[in-house]
DNA sequence: GTCTATACGGCGATAGAC
DNA sequence: GTCTATCGCCGTATAGAC
């Protein structure tokens, strides 16, 4: 489809741009050349399109975190391959968590829609993992679901204050990467050293 | 100001409901049974109204955030009061982050109108005091700005997705607390874990 | 100073003609 | 598939009555 081809093209761009609020509908049929209708004859609503481009953008690599979590890897290994892997997607997509607390606090009902959640804040394996090894005296006890939520949070908040955090350091747009990419290795420690013996 | 009273205790109301997004100023002033328009003769925009009810609700304690961290307890104690006062706070005003973070990405030029943000993250006192504690000897080193993210993270970020973890763990409105509760002391120990010599 | 009525421009969405 | 025209909201602004 050319058309639809052209909205998604137009629409990744301003959202990327400006962020998900401040994007209108027809500010993208106005850069894609096309009719405002035509946004919602191939998508619904802005909303679903924005998960459609979402999920392009995002979708192989949340499902490769999800099978991080779900692999056999050893403990220390999955934490640190999943906090490298979460936080070098969300350097390449950085708007993706306001979006998704966006929606989230827009359309409470609705959190299944964006078929990516799934993949991003998904624990039971990793949850039974954490109980194993504790079982067998590898690690402290601690209880899973809580450390699950430190490492997603000391991951993905830092994104959802960007802002903030650039303001409040003077930080550039690189600069910013250098400081959530140097980040990795401090949550790992900052988590690991909790659960040793 | 009679008036201007029904107008905060109506959005009050309603903006702990359903939160900032899905109320709109006609029916804050429906509820309150006042004309549309004296909306913005007593706040000028529905934004800076709800500045005044976050400034009312949560202006003091939020000072009294940013008074312990700039106070001279000692580094463990001022942790463990911060990360208590600030999760006390936030689940009495379990709306406060969602909105503060909406608000960053709708108007990112102008952080500063929102008062309260400089009491929620602030940390210079502190990053000096961390800095100081190294050099004396009395920890292991570690960057201050991103151990007071990783402080400000696992406090803040599950009010965040807060709806997705009740959902995913099948919690009320009291369970979610209790679970908020308990993270106090799981986030003072995976602070100083890290901080240990 | 307060308050009412009304209107403006923008939004996301849609019915219906072609 | 595409387009026009329009709907029902929204936040905001203002003219003018009391």
């Amino acid at each position: 489809m050319e058309t639809k081809e052209r909205i998604i093209q137009s629409a990744t761009g301003l959202f990327l741009e400006k962020g998900y609020e401040r994007t209108s509908v027809r500010e993208i049929a106005k850069r894609a050349d096309i009719n405002l209708a035509l946004m919602n004859y191939y998508f619904r609503s802005k909303e679903i399109l924005f998960e459609n481009i979402v999920n392009l953008l995002i979708g192989k690599t949340s499902g490769a975190l999800k099978k991080i979590l779900d692999s056999d890897l050893i403990l220390e290994e999955k934490i640190w391959q999943y906090i490298c892997n979460y936080i070098d997607m969300l350097i390449q997509n950085p708007l993706l968590v306001s979006f998704i607390l966006a929606v989230l606090n827009r359309n409470p009902d609705q959190l299944t829609r964006l078929s990516v959640t799934d993949n991003l804040y998904n624990s039971e394996v990793f949850k039974k993992q954490l109980t194993m090894a504790f079982d067998e005296g590898k690690i402290k006890k601690t209880n899973p679901e809580q450390f699950y939520i430190n490492m997603l949070s000391m991951i993905a908040f830092p994104f959802a204050i960007k802002k903030i955090i650039m303001q409040r350091n003077n930080f550039t747009e690189k600069q910013f990467d250098v400081f959530i990419e140097s980040r990795k290795e401090i949550i790992y420690n900052t988590l690991m050293s909790e659960l040793k013996l």
